[in-house]
DNA sequence: AAGCATAAAACGAACGCTCGCTCTATTTTA
DNA sequence: TAAAATAGAGCGAGCGTTCGTTTTATGCTT
């Protein structure tokens, strides 16, 4: 699947991200016009991304947040109710929005080496749109309330898990061979998250998304796969 | 090499990394006598990772230090001259002591192979030893001054550097299939990372730094060996 | 060995400032 | 013209940092 292709289905657009967002936490959401909200949700939203992002959201003031948005303090505290509840906000939109679209587009696909390429390529073409909120889900967990450090850990798991069954099942069909597949779908998952993480140089080399992904299944590809098949 | 043999022969203790922290920066610590400045030196710079790893560098107070060392808010001004002052001597000797460590190890070994199996081992096994300070410079790494950001690449590209030159001369010797060495490289350094920043995984799944190298030469010796050697 | 003088180290209240957040007045919208 | 949205001064708490004082260690004299 071509990263154009990925695009043009992905079947949402920003706006509907922050319609949701608006409609899920009406209670804590002094606006009450939908258009006046999404707009400026979104303008909070990405501000604080890119803030955060640069210089961690706990160094990030509302200050900031209000001069890089264009909000005064009084506007900014009708969106949220306070910094922490900016913060939960963003990690339940982040999570549901990646969980959908992971679900969504490896389903329906029988051959593992196709799932594997199709989980592969979902995972990074959907990191690749939505770049800083992976960093910044990734970068501020720690930040994050103890509590929800399960929440955290679960989702790192998931997306293994995803990667997992797919081997389980090449190894059980015969098409790979039998590698130890928690220490695979590991490295896997690092893998992936290089491509968000460390976006600068891939960015400076000119390596498209594209071809990080091919060379993942390259990799994966000799090392799964038995000598003469 | 086994871990226990590297541990053996690394050459120096965490007493020295702070012997020399205090005689580099004699100059900005208003303590005199050495032994005092090792014994707190050792005591602040442990807690400093230990809460930073745990809540981030920006949202440590230095009371939080304060108590945690069990040093008064004025002891602590005469071991650092700031807060900024503190973060900067840890990213200066965090470097100093993996790059020595780094360049030791791996010269006077010819065969590529030995020579990628050498750089894995000494990446792993060094970032196993001092797991905060790795997860540290990693992590905060964006929280420092934008002009030292510079140092951070280069040092992100110093070590990619190891594996480049380790794998052309594969390439050129004939050892190694003719790959893509710069993604290649990468996604190395993407997987020796994820050992420290991942740590709770791969001790959950009592996976030692052993067995963790082993599996990265797996893999690694699957996509660069000619098929028939 | 004890007493004493001085240097070294530790203490912690206090300072100025910025933080997250609130509240009332004002402007914009329909 | 009433409701919705924004503005921004102001609040107390907590931040990094300083500094006058107290405690501890060291070396010298008797």
């Amino acid at each position: 699947m071509k990263f154009k292709t990925f695009k043009g289905q992905i079947g949402f657009s920003k706006e509907d991200i922050y319609r949701e967002l608006f409609k899920e936490n009406q209670a804590r959401i002094r606006i009450k016009k939908e258009k006046t909200a999404i707009k400026n949700l979104a303008r909070i939203f990405d501000a604080t991304l890119s803030i955060s992002n640069d210089k961690g959201f706990s160094a990030m003031s509302l200050r900031d947040l209000s001069s890089e948005t264009g909000l005064s303090m009084g506007a900014l505290y009708s969106y949220i109710s306070s910094k922490d509840d900016l913060l939960e906000m963003l990690f339940q939109q982040g999570r549901i929005v990646v969980f959908r679209a992971l679900v969504k587009q490896i389903s329906g696909i029988d051959s593992p080496r196709d799932r594997l390429r199709m989980a592969i390529q979902t995972h990074l073409y959907l990191s690749e749109i939505m770049q800083p909120w992976f960093y910044f889900l990734y970068m501020e967990t720690k930040n994050f309330r103890k509590e929800e450090h399960k929440k955290a850990i679960e989702s790192e798991l998931f997306t293994e898990n995803i990667f997992q069954e797919i081997i389980e099942q090449g190894i059980s069909t015969g098409q790979f061979r039998p590698v130890d597949v928690a220490l695979t779908s590991a490295i896997i998952k690092a893998m992936l998250q290089d491509w968000y993480l460390k976006r600068w140089k891939y960015e400076r080399r000119t390596v498209s998304v594209e071809d990080y992904a091919g060379f993942l299944m390259e990799v994966l590809g000799s090392y799964l796969h038995l000598e003469n098949t």
